[in-house]
RNA sequence: GCCCCCGUAGCUCAGUCGGAUAGAGCACCGGCCUCCGGAGCCGGGUGCGUGGGUUCGAGUCCCGCCGGGGGUACCA
């Protein structure tokens, strides 16, 4: 148990006390939190429950203080307990038990900073999901970075974690993308045609054509005027796919699973079921000419198509045929979802849907990050879509490393607006906060690789000669790592920093 | 118009379910160091956009205003 805990649990059972004793009259108690002062000299963890108790007790905070300090049950990792004003409880940290948490850190190894806050509960991660239809860009990078390091640290605080990208194989974006594909393919057999003007416009497409034809030749060529063959979408489907995989790798991420949206519209599958179920709760009505989800009868701002007038299901549609997966079929317990802000809309008609499924709405997390501006020093990368001139995630790890990339990213909170500083970021200079932390795990290799030369051992050591103030800082340090891996939840976000 | 996010030191940003005297890095000024990697150490600051409100206590919560970004499709 973290000594957090057991700090807040002593409180409780002392003011329990106290109130059994009469020294305090018997009201509820809040819950009670421990956390770290902000000033040394206050000691290492602090209660402020007197404050709270004040006013419903009508006494004092002080003197709320010490009648629950007075029954607080000695405990030895505790040196010293002071009442302080307004009305903390503050707690002092026993020197030899610090030292003493050395030989258990060493003992627990890397298995260190796991905390069972999940219970094994099975949760689901998504992140990325990249339409394949380019290459990922940027943007894509930040919320990889926020997903993966996200589903590190759930999996240390005793979550089952799976990471998925969802393939979207099945809407109007990859035959959109297929459109262009092939436009690019006929020019380059001398056909005079345009390139569709809701498009995709970046050079990659005319690269991927120029590697159809060698590939292939003329083999997914048709009679002018008539639609590209099958083969040409899937097979640019699968290229994009491969490319992404392959960035994905670069920036160091492992998926468990890819799962590809044409499932979902498997004759008897999650798209009918769920549609069905939708229909059996009262939640689809049919007005000029598509399908509805009534969202408006659950408070929601409008009701949304889920099949348009020609008779394709629309993303949203999709949206809830992949979470009836996730939930109903797959049975994860907790399902997040990282997207950029540029889906914001689809947030609350997604928890409508999701809630009218059946599924306890806090059981799905959706985390929103906002949008990165790339820079160089002053000068801001203007990235056009019109012009289809992007930063690609590749070109960024090429240029920066995966680490940094990853570094940065998580160094802004997802709320907010993120400058990413190419020139920064590749910069190995003082400027640069990256390579303090590269630096100082540098240092402490150079530690150990000098002690291991004089034939030090540090597996039996003396443990009581630690007794400098900066080396008991340093094992205080070292036990916030399980403090802040309890300290999240699914719906915290991993840019926490702390000591 | 309506909805969401952001506004904290010269710059980029932290700020632990509302707690004690609001911090870090960079930049700038001064000082230090023969020893495990100088990418070092120590010292230097009348900053919470603005106006109200709630509270014993507000950077944090509520309402208004100002500024920036995003959303508001039978796109995804």
């Amino acid at each position: 148990m973290l000594v957090k805990h057991e700090i807040a649990r002593l409180v409780v059972e002392a003011a329990a006390r106290a109130q059994e004793e009469g020294d305090l009259p018997p009201l509820a108690l809040p819950e009670v939190t421990v956390e770290h002062p902000a000033r040394e000299e206050h000691g290492d963890y602090a209660a402020s429950l007197p404050l709270k108790l004040s006013r419903a007790a009508r006494a004092s905070p002080l003197a709320i203080a010490e009648a629950i300090a007075k029954h607080i049950r000695p405990s030895d990792a505790i040196a010293e307990i002071t009442v302080a004003p307004p009305g903390f409880i503050n707690f002092q940290l026993s020197d030899a038990w610090l030292e003493r948490q050395v030989d258990a850190i060493l003992v627990q190894s890397e298995r260190f900073g796991d905390v069972p806050l999940g219970g094994g509960q099975r949760l689901q991660l998504e992140f990325v999901s990249a339409n394949p239809v380019g290459p990922l860009h940027v943007g894509n990078g930040r919320g990889l970075a926020i997903g993966d390091t996200l589903a590190n640290v759930l999996a240390a605080a005793g979550y089952a974690v799976e990471r998925e990208y969802l393939v979207n194989d099945a809407g109007t974006q990859t035959e959109t993308f297929a459109g262009t594909l092939y436009a690019h393919y006929q020019r380059l057999f001398g056909r005079e045609v345009a390139i569709p003007e809701e498009g995709y416009p970046g050079h990659y497409m005319v690269e991927l054509a120029e590697e159809l034809k060698a590939e292939q030749g003329e083999a997914l060529l048709r009679p002018p005027g008539e639609l590209w063959p099958p083969e040409l979408h899937d097979v640019g489907v699968a290229k994009m796919l491969t490319a992404i995989r392959s960035d994905l790798q670069a920036m160091g991420v492992n998926y468990d699973v890819w799962f590809s949206e044409k499932g979902l519209y498997a004759a008897g599958g999650p798209y009918e079921r769920a549609t069905e179920l939708l229909r059996e709760k009262g939640m689809v009505a049919e007005k000029e000419g598509a399908v509805w989800f009534t969202s408006s009868a659950l408070g929601e701002d409008k009701d949304n198509v889920l099949v348009r007038s020609t008779g394709s299901p629309t993303y949203f549609a999709s949206d809830i045929a992949y979470h009836y997966d996730k939930f109903l079929l797959r049975g994860f317990q907790r399902v997040i979802d990282v997207w950029g802000a540029d889906h914001q809309g689809h947030v609350p008609r997604m928890q409508a849907a999701v809630a009218a499924l059946g599924v306890d709405p806090e059981r799905l997390d959706i985390i929103i990050y906002q949008l990165v501006t790339l820079r160089r020093g002053e000068e801001i990368v203007r990235l056009s879509k019109r012009t289809g001139e992007i930063i690609t995630l590749r070109e960024l790890v090429e240029e920066v490393g995966a680490d940094a990339c990853r570094f940065f990213f998580l160094a802004r909170a997802a709320d907010s607006h993120m400058d990413f500083d190419l020139e920064l970021a590749k910069q190995q200079s003082a400027e640069n906060p990256v390579y303090y932390v590269q630096y100082a795990h540098a240092r402490i290799a150079g530690i150990l690789a000098h002690a291991g030369e004089q034939g030090i051992d540090y597996a039996d050591g003396d443990l009581s000669l630690l007794t400098d103030p900066a080396e008991l800082a340093l094992i205080r340090g070292m036990l916030l790592l399980p403090e802040v891996v309890d300290g999240w939840s699914p719906t915290t976000r991993p840019f926490r920093r702390r000591g």
